[in-house]
DNA sequence: CTTACATTCTAACGATATTTAGAATGAAAG
DNA sequence: CTTTCATTCTAAATATCGTTAGAATGTAAG
């Protein structure tokens, strides 16, 4: 065996893993998965694709050993390999966001409300929270924050949050987010409460861009 | 314009990276350039490939923002976007080597020598060439050095090791490293360092495994 | 201006990937 | 045991990718 079949062999290996990323379709997978595992069909509806085609997405994913499944009951339950993996995506994402200009454009478009939380640096937010200066509230489905969530953030899943609005203290600023920067959910969320005369900001992180950068996270404990 | 439309837009924009990692060939161009600008005929010459067809696979490169290209003279020079880029490179075959066993495998049957540097940690290795308790040299080419090298490592390119050797102190553990894991220059500095009686040992990093560690790194200064 | 050389462009082939529909599997509920 | 439901497997159509060879571009040197 000579030097470049070996070479060969190696490359090929990391390409397999490489392959897999090589879909939209896919990423989307593996960027919902980053937040806790998820049914098959659960993940062809947040897609809106056939169920078939999520399944032969999700077998892709499995040969590249991204994911893995395992039977619950009537459900096919998918989950990452590993935490490294959700970094992967977190640091493909990252690249795609500093270097394509396309993709620049198409986030800044997005932004339909200029309270961005740029200026802020993430500890300057973890020390707000603390201190209690301003409510983080986390606005994805419950089951996703209580796999990970921000340290100080409270569960209000934007399908809740018009009838338990009450529940956020009036005065202080609410700092929403969600699953990432491609998620809409914290956006939703921010039409609602501005709706409502409430102070808000949009934190673009998500719990993996937390974690990313080597942040605490925290769960809740499944009785 | 929909919520799914601009979600399909986003990840296609991601994935057209994700796609630039598909091949093998692209990999081992990302992982060359890693180490520094190199033209077109020098990565063809490094893959064994046709020049038409590693053109063929820098312009993808460059297509997906990865790499850049200048023309010098009568060579055009391509070089990565940025050290995430090799960062990005770093997690993925870190990622595969963590979950693909096809690739560990491959990977331990290369090891042709037991001295591994598995035990010892990057601080230790960083604290004992401080110290002048072991000599690290850097085999690869003379300019992948000169664009970034390892505290303390000298140059010592694989091609020269044999006629300067007598520089290497005698009595002192040598410490060898290359491009990466993947990368056998080393190994073939061991090989030649062990035929002379000397105490060696390989480092499995490469520059850019220490600085997505988070490590310092040298340059040398171009006069 | 011509020649040499490095690189890219164009066209073409076969191989591979994405998507859809229909059949098949395998657990759960009646 | 049969039915139901979630999922996967198989097959086929289409699009995309990797590779090769030949023509074209653009710079440098004589």
């Amino acid at each position: 065996m000579n030097k470049r079949t070996i070479k060969n062999l190696l490359y090929e290996q990391v390409a397999r893993v490489g392959s897999a990323l090589s879909s939209p379709k896919r990423l989307e997978l593996l960027e919902l998965l980053a937040q806790g595992e998820k049914t098959v069909e659960a993940l062809s509806q947040e897609l809106s694709v056939d169920i078939k085609l999520a399944s032969a997405h999700l077998k892709a994913l499995k040969m590249a050993r991204l994911v893995t499944s395992q039977r619950q009951g009537k459900y096919q339950v998918y989950r990452l390999s590993g935490h490294d993996v959700a970094d992967l995506w977190v640091q493909l994402r990252q690249v795609a966001e500093e270097h394509v200009l396309e993709l620049r454009l198409a986030l800044n478009q997005m932004v339909t409300h200029p309270q961005q939380l740029a200026p802020m640096t993430r500890e300057t937010l973890l020390a707000q929270a603390r201190r209690g200066e301003v409510v983080v509230i986390d606005v994805r489905p419950r089951q996703e924050y209580d796999e990970a969530h921000l340290p100080f953030a409270r569960s209000m899943p934007v399908a809740e949050l018009k009838r338990r609005i009450n529940e956020l203290p009036k005065g202080k600023e609410i700092v929403a987010y969600c699953r990432g920067p491609f998620c809409l959910l914290s956006d939703e969320a921010m039409q609602i409460l501005i709706a409502q005369g409430r102070r808000v900001r949009k934190l673009t992180d998500g719990v993996n861009e937390w974690r990313a950068a080597g942040l605490p996270l925290e769960t809740s404990n499944t009785p």
